[in-house]
DNA sequence: CATGAATGAGTATTCATTCAT
DNA sequence: AATGAATGAATACTCATTCAT
């Protein structure tokens, strides 16, 4: 049974998503995810040159989303109004495809820290914080716009020993996380 | 030249920490720790049964901490107040000499979780949950009470990218804590 | 150079049973093997998995000789005739290529006791033993029909401080073995 | 609770022999006998100088068992009757104390071959050889007389898996040993 | 588009042994 | 008579990576 073009390199980098948020990088290894497809190690070099790069490659989905967030934000005024509706929007990336992705993230940040793209990970992190308060601010705040983000990125994970329905939870996060961001 | 009597012994446990908190536990070998002490790798199995036994050493000295604190949290009434002061407690632990600790657990979950020890830390914070808010309380004030503690577990680290004072900085991170934990 | 498929594979058995028979299991090491093969350690764990399925890949050789033998045996009525040409045949067995594989198994107990497939060749010698005598037979001819395939076994070590021709020792120790089996 | 002068250096070889016996040379660690015995593993090397030194020191007992036993051989003429008691009076050897050991060279070949004083124990087997047949003596006759000293080592290895008392075995593998002495 | 065979550098761990106290 | 602390050399094993086919 032969696979449409390129369908390999797709779940070459679908099962390595599962396995490194599942695993973490370093635990997950190149054996594991090439079994997994039924494959041999050789071919996931033929799709990527390294293991490091299949995780760039799952960096640069991740990116390019956050990027067309920050394409839109720009276009805003900072208001509370357009604060918070940037929040929903980036609630609906991450509780989307993204969730894998940033538990991932989350989970690994030694790892994460000197993968190529890593950096930029972080540097969009930070540039949502700066759109999302005023430098002026006072601490607190700024804590909780950071708070704000890490939320929506944390509730799956701090609420993991409930058993709380996973909808009600992303909309009581979202809820939270849009509570944290300043009146004015 | 010989040491005092474990002396050895704390010197391993302070460089794994460091170590571990920085690189990741799968990351740090034990060569590299022996080789920062300019001990052998066998010096380390002379005090130590595995890699995994030193970092069970240090996850009790957390685990006592947390649970001195339970302790003087079950003769207590949950009151906002009481809440309050436990949270206040909780981050002198790991402001203080925890926080190398938390960065590891926070940032090496996937390593943690199947450690010796790793799932009795967890079942801790769930302990501390319990504590933080009754159980028929809304959903958003339950991720509330929980984001009251990651507060004081992430702040350092969601605020790297910034050059605010430590000290400042774990002043607004208590606060913004507290605010977290509900008025009545 | 690379060589055809699958002969070092086979080369990997042969030399770790020469090395295996002659210094023991345990002293023989994988660097030795990969040593004297010219390839490196990890060659060989491209074809083997671990040590102990070398071991194991070459008892079951053996351990297919042996089932051979018996299902002969499992066609036969058991008759003095018929026991002495079961003698005949294991003494072909053992004195050709199974030879190192005997020294081995007879030198070394206490590890192949617990590798993987040793369990089996002790069961097997068991249901020689069981064809070769009745159950009501005294106890000094179960000895010796025992002693029958154990003569087949040692005399080639237990003979080594001698001179004397192989061939000659062969054929002596058939005779002897033979002997040993009860006439009724 | 203090021990009786050098009560250790005893219980260090009791102990010693009996891992040996049981999980071979190699596999028996310094450590392992020091466990059991509820001493460091410095206490073995006060007591002796290296691992192989206990096994020289147990060696030393069987030797001088053999070379008794050789010393009244010598003032024998070999007739049918001598070698028939001297393989009685053997037996009383290694059925008794001298089992363990036994049971320790004969499974653990390579690692005796190597050790020091094994060379010297093979002599011995050899001497008796020589003690139990003439140099003319047919090829097939020979190889019975070693046999016959065999069949004393190994009875009651080669009979483990029958339930049959030690005693009746002992006996049986006696009748048997002596039969194999040719009789003119 | 992929495999089979292999490598080099690494890992955690174990062992016999030493020596100052 | 024995210990506590340590070493050096080894071991089995794993991993990311390469390359001819």
């Amino acid at each position: 049974m032969t696979r449409r073009r390129s369908d390999t390199r797709e779940q070459i980098r679908r099962v390595a998503l599962e396995l490194f948020a599942e695993q973490g990088y370093e635990k997950t290894s190149l054996r594991e995810i090439a079994e997994r497809l039924d494959v041999t190690k050789a071919a996931l070099y033929y799709h990527f040159k390294t293991k490091e790069d299949i995780v760039a490659s799952l960096f640069a989905d991740f990116h390019a989303e956050a990027e067309e967030l920050l394409e839109w934000a720009r276009g805003q005024q900072p208001t509370p109004a357009s604060r918070r509706e940037f929040v929903r929007r980036y609630a609906e990336i991450i509780q989307g495809p993204g969730k894998e992705m940033l538990r991932f993230m989350q989970q690994n940040e030694p790892a994460v820290r000197d993968l190529k793209g890593g950096a930029d990970l972080r540097a969009r992190m930070q540039s949502f914080a700066e759109f999302l308060v005023d430098k002026e601010t006072s601490l607190p705040d700024q804590i909780r716009a950071r708070l704000s983000i890490l939320t929506l990125h944390m509730t799956h994970f701090a609420m993991r020993d409930t058993d709380i329905d996973e909808n009600e939870l992303q909309d009581a996060a979202l809820e939270v996380a849009l509570d944290l961001i300043p009146d004015e």
